[in-house]
DNA sequence: CCCTTACCTTTTTTT
DNA sequence: AAGGTAAGGG
């Protein structure tokens, strides 16, 4: 196949340039994905072994999708395609020794990054009610996504956090040492220090992986810079492909002048601009681009699109989010009877709880959708707990896992003997599992010793058989761990041994499509560990998808629907306020918050609807909202606001005086304008008096002043409204509720 | 030792 | 709204 002739000028350059540093500034949705694959199919035509051939990726999904379409291209297989993070996993185990880690090592999610970080927090007699492990870990994972150890956290002074913060770090670390375990970090972390402790080791991958391609550029934090700087060094044949404009992981540490300051690293570097959009319709990136234009700490980039302009971009305002979820189940009814599918449809939101609603009403509206959870079946506990067995076989320090399972099925082992059992293995230096195996020396009674040794049996004969099938040491865990019997017999259990079967078919399928040198227990483990929310959903036919807009990065469908478009939400702020809620949301955040909208709206091909609620309900109170202040960024070419609201009445002030008339001074007179207003009979009389000059009030967008009427016939009363922070909005008002104010 | 009940926090976003 | 934790009874 021809790799070149559908390729635009600069992809072609981009895919053409083999040797050297090349950087790829790839805008949204202009073909970067393809020019990634036929890269690598192109590297490959060129004569270079595909064992040379590295691609780095953010996602398993992406690098699943990114493999399979470099073999599509009908190139022979050989080539590296994974994440930064599962790239590591394996270089740690096959390079345990430089790395100064055991190769049976377990990884650790962040439930149980969390549990550990509590765990030391206890032992250091620190009240987790008052300081939340959340964010300690938070601070730790920064640190070390920055390569900085402990002390580095006391370098901006010894204050309280800091001293605890550097204490905790330090004693999370030795708990992990002391299980056996690495959390994400720690992968790149620990790849990243060995490559720099070990120039042998640096230059075996620089020889290995003479050819680079780092997607997602802006996203790089500095452990993942260092590895692949580490790599590049020597050949420089270094692709990275991204957009400044998409960076939205600098709160996991993403450096976005990783990507800014790549000329700099590489003064020989070819720099290529991808600025035509092939996605979007003319209303859609038009709109994107305002948005994102308001950024201030940007690199100008100019997006354009040889579509026509499309349907206007919809913003709809509804009373709640119970209303806002009904509305988007009838839109995509509407764009079912357009010709749509279900699988063209999407839904994102900024935080995952918002789906909870959506996924109620999507429910009884037969409308069958997709959530992008993958995680969340491997974060069931019956799952966890099947893994934790697995984990332990493997890698018997792990006590996490171990003190996990040592129950799990009930066995008779209370708290009172695990914790003695515990002391024992402190105070003797061993693990978990070993003291249980020498349960007489723990200070237990009679009947708790025979239990607490049995499991240490049951677990030595579970490690005689890790070497079977993976289907095959499933069903074994099951079975003999007692798993099998106490949830099949409890009626209540049905769902959770469901879900096990699930984990089962999940090994079996793993023993069927495993590569050769990734086929055993362990690599099975890693796999497991390292799979994310966007990796689980394949875009199912027959769904809609529902995801956040961090998941949607990389995507595209043709309806978009962005739900909860309001202040505090979408551009995020925490409702408490550590550090002061009005001056410290600072323009950095504000402006990956802005990005992240960015990428959502671009993810549109030909729809693109924005939806807000006046009232939400948040922490199981009712809290009123206000627009998003990007719905004001948008301005109103190509945008057609559509306001579902239903009349309400602002309280009367000292500050609101009525308009001439006083027509809204009295209860009764207002429940009349309500009826009116709902029957759709007669105009309230407020439309009268609406005219140029007037201040109003609106309950989403606040005070207004109104600066023009295109059409008045109530109910189609089109009038453009100046809002203070919003700017212009041209606002239907046939079900409207704006109260006037007379400013005379 | 296990199970129930009553509070109490949590909630960004992800490898 | 929901999940987790501490306390208390069986």
């Amino acid at each position: 196949m021809d790799l070149l002739s559908d390729l635009n000028e600069p992809q072609r350059r981009a895919v053409c340039l083999v040797d050297g540093p090349l950087l790829v500034l790839a805008g949204a949705g202009s073909g970067k994905t393809r020019v990634i694959t036929r890269r690598v199919a192109y590297l490959i035509r060129q004569g270079i072994n595909p064992r040379n051939i590295l691609a780095i990726t953010f996602t398993n999904k992406a690098a699943g999708e990114m493999a399979c379409r470099v073999t599509e291209l009908g190139t022979p297989p050989g080539s590296t395609v994974c994440t930064f993070h599962s790239l590591c996993a394996r270089l740690l185990r096959e390079f345990a020794d430089q790395a100064g880690v055991s190769p049976n090592f377990s990884i650790y999610d962040r439930a149980d990054q969390l549990r550990l970080v509590k765990e030391v927090m206890t032992k250091a007699n620190l009240k987790t009610d008052r300081l939340s492990p959340a964010r300690l870990h938070a601070t730790i994972s920064k640190a070390k996504n920055a390569l900085q150890g402990p002390e580095s956290l006391l370098r901006d002074g010894e204050d309280l956090y800091s001293t605890t913060a550097t204490k905790i770090y330090r004693q999370y670390n030795e708990a992990l040492a002391s299980n056996n375990a690495l959390d994400f970090d720690d992968l790149l972390l620990r790849v990243a220090c060995a490559m720099r402790d070990h120039p042998e080791f640096r230059e075996l991958l620089s020889r290995r992986y003479k050819y680079l391609l780092i997607d997602e550029y802006q996203d790089t934090n500095r452990a993942q810079y260092v590895i692949a700087h580490g790599i590049a060094l020597g050949h420089e044949n270094v692709c990275a492909t991204g957009d400044p404009d998409q960076s939205i992981y600098a709160w996991r540490g993403a450096d976005i002048g990783n990507i800014l300051e790549f000329e700099s690293d590489y003064p020989s570097a070819t720099v290529i601009r991808l600025e035509e959009n092939y996605r979007s319709t003319g209303a859609i990136l038009g709109v994107a681009s305002r948005l994102i234009s308001r950024n201030t700490l940007r690199k100008d980039k100019a997006l354009w699109t040889r579509r026509e302009a499309g349907p206007d971009v919809s913003v709809i305002l509804s009373d709640d989010h119970q209303s806002e979820a009904s509305l988007i189940a009838g839109r995509i009814a509407n764009l079912r009877a357009e010709g749509l599918a279900y699988e063209d449809i999407a839904i994102f939101y900024r935080l995952n709880w918002l789906s909870r609603v959506l996924e109620q009403t999507l429910l009884t509206a037969a409308i069958p959708y997709r959530i992008a959870r993958g995680v969340e079946f491997y974060n069931r506990k019956e799952i966890k707990d099947v893994l934790a067995y697995l984990r332990t076989m493997v890698n018997p320090s792990d006590d996490l896992s171990c003190t996990r399972i040592v129950n799990f099925p009930a066995r008779g082992i209370g708290s009172t003997t695990v914790a003695r059992v515990g002391a024992m293995a402190d105070q003797e230096g061993i693990s978990f599992l070993e003291a249980c195996g020498r349960a007489q020396d723990a200070g237990l009674g009679k009947a708790a010793q025979r239990k607490v040794r049995a499991f240490a049996e049951l677990m030595a004969s579970l490690r005689n058989q890790m070497d079977r099938p993976m289907r095959e040491i499933m069903e074994t865990v099951v079975s003999s761990s007692g798993i099998e019997a106490s949830l099949s017999s409890d009626p209540d259990s049905r769902e959770a041994y469901a879900n096990i079967e699930e984990l089962i078919s999940t090994a079996e399928e793993f023993d069927d499509t495993a590569v050769e040198d990734a086929r055993g227990l362990v690599d099975y483990l890693n796999q497991v560990s390292l799979v994310s929310d966007v990796d689980h959903m394949a875009g199912g036919p027959g769904a809609v998808n529902l995801m956040t807009l961090h998941a949607s990065k990389g995507l595209e469908f043709p309806a978009v629907f962005i739900i909860g478009c309001e202040e505090g939400l979408l551009p995020f702020s925490r409702v408490d306020d550590p550090g002061g809620s009005l001056s410290s949301k600072s323009q950095m955040q504000l402006e990956e918050e802005r990005r992240l909208a960015f990428v959502g709206m671009t993810r549109a091909k030909d729809r693109l609807t924005l939806t807000c609620a006046r009232k939400r309900m948040i922490r199981g109170r009712t809290s009123p909202q206000a627009a998003s202040q990007f719905i004001g960024d948008i301005g109103t070419d190509s945008v057609k606001i559509e306001d579902l609201t239903s009349p309400s009445y602002m309280p009367r002030t000292k500050n609101s005086r009525s308009a001439p008339g006083g027509f809204y001074a009295d209860s009764a007179e207002r429940s009349l304008i309500e009826a009116s207003a709902r029957d759709g009979l007669n105009a309230p009389p407020e439309y009268e008096y609406l005219r140029p000059g007037c201040r109003v009030h609106h309950p989403m967008f606040g005070f207004g002043q109104v600066l023009a009427i295109s059409s008045h016939p109530w109910p189609e009363t089109r009038a453009t409204i100046q809002f203070g922070t919003l700017g212009r909005k041209k606002l239907v008002l046939s079900k409207a509720h704006l109260e006037l104010h007379s400013d005379e």
